[in-house]
DNA sequence: GTTTTGACGGAGA
DNA sequence: TTCTCCGCCAAAA
């Protein structure tokens, strides 16, 4: 195994990331708790080793941000499947996702809270 | 075996 | 609300 972690769990953590829906997103935190990773941190380690053929501009940081050297090609990426990023940061509150959600949600649902 | 670094998260100022 | 600091897991030097 290439990482500290399981090859089951990172075969996980791959497959989760796989099934985020083109226009949503999720944080590093969220895959970790679904992957049951030991952190978030190896998230990233797995995407930076292993996330080649994976969508991982739709993992981003638990405050809506993303790294530095990735902010270009993920706002780019992001942008092109719907969105909407200001500033650098993603409006998590529109487009997170939940893996118990397996069809797309109305967005007028997701403004009642 | 110890220290540094990284595609992180959360609490505090 | 934004910026900073500390804690976290694992790999590489």
């Amino acid at each position: 195994m290439v990482l500290g972690v399981p090859d089951e769990v990172v075969r996980r953590v791959r497959a989760v990331i796989a099934r985020i829906p083109a226009g949503r997103v999720v944080t590093y935190g969220d895959v970790a708790g679904l992957a049951e990773a030991p952190s978030a941190q190896v998230i990233g380690q797995v995407l930076s080793l292993e996330g080649a053929d994976l969508p991982w501009q739709r993992v981003l940081h638990a405050n809506g941000t993303c790294s530095p050297h990735l902010r270009n090609e993920q706002l780019a990426l992001l942008q092109a499947e719907g969105v909407s990023s200001v500033d650098g940061k993603v409006d998590l509150r529109g487009y997170r996702w939940d893996a118990a959600i397996p069809a797309p949600v109305d967005e007028s649902q997701l403004g009642l809270f």
